[in-house]
DNA sequence: CTAGGTGCAAATGGTTTGCTCGAGG
DNA sequence: CCTCGAGCAAACCATTTGCACCTAG
């Protein structure tokens, strides 16, 4: 049921990207390839970090943003003010944020996104891009 | 056709939510009031400032996040991660920002309003706030 | 070998805060 | 008056950058 791996992974298409794939990168790629959550850049480095203590933040950051040029990883910012990447290839969707624990919920509707570009036509223009958050919390 | 002054100005809700009226609360009332555009902090200081050359941005930051907490005003935060507010009495309305010259459109949908609680019900929340932004470029 | 990446620490930029003085009610 | 706000500068926090050293190819 989970397709997230049909595509082919971040480490992947780091290589093919033809980045000189040093230790760091690897084990950053390796991480965001595990990682099933939406962790903040702090939150990517500790978990990079308790497998190679050595590696450092300024590290990590150079990183995502190397990948994120690339194409490879998206970035996220809701409205905790952090940063967030997610793998690029994956199908597209939105988040649902739930405010009472900061979980994170994805979903696809085709009709709100239909929709958005419809409201971009009416004024003229192309949609680009967007950003669509759901602040909620649980009912019951 | 512009119906944006039938309600309450700011600095009316202010002085009605008991605040101690200062100079400086009520020039930052006063700017916003006049605000058609979407300023951000900085661009607030700067009209605020040129009336009163001696107030400080950290009052400005201070008022703003005052005004806020008492729902006068409401806070926006776009990609260039720049805080911007906004008059809260307005009727709700979503954003489409140019993104050849930053130009910032409102536009109300009730139909995306609707999916948007539908989405988050189906999930089994219940919608407390959201945030869409369409990013996109004039056609033609 | 050597272009380019890393670690470190210092710089940045937007925003917040501690402190002391000043003014609103 | 006396409490609360303002101005100032320093602190903050996420992120970026300069530099000397190191490593992938």
């Amino acid at each position: 049921m989970n397709e997230k791996h049909t595509i082919k992974n971040i480490l992947k298409r780091c290589i093919e990207s033809g980045f000189r794939m040093t230790e760091q990168r690897k084990l950053i790629a390796t991480v965001l390839d595990k990682t099933i959550d939406h962790p903040h850049v702090e939150e990517l480095f500790s978990r990079v970090n308790s497998e190679d203590p050595k590696i450092s933040i300024a590290t990590v950051y150079r990183t995502v943003k190397l990948f994120e040029e690339a194409g490879i990883i998206e970035k996220l910012e809701f409205i905790d003010g952090k940063t967030r990447y997610e793998d690029a290839e994956r199908e597209h969707h939105d988040h649902l944020i739930d405010m009472q624990n900061g979980k994170i919920i994805e979903f696809v509707d085709k009709d709100i996104e239909l929709l958005q570009e419809k409201i971009a036509a009416r004024y003229g223009y192309k949609l680009l891009g967007h950003r669509l958050e759901l602040y909620g919390k649980k009912i019951k």
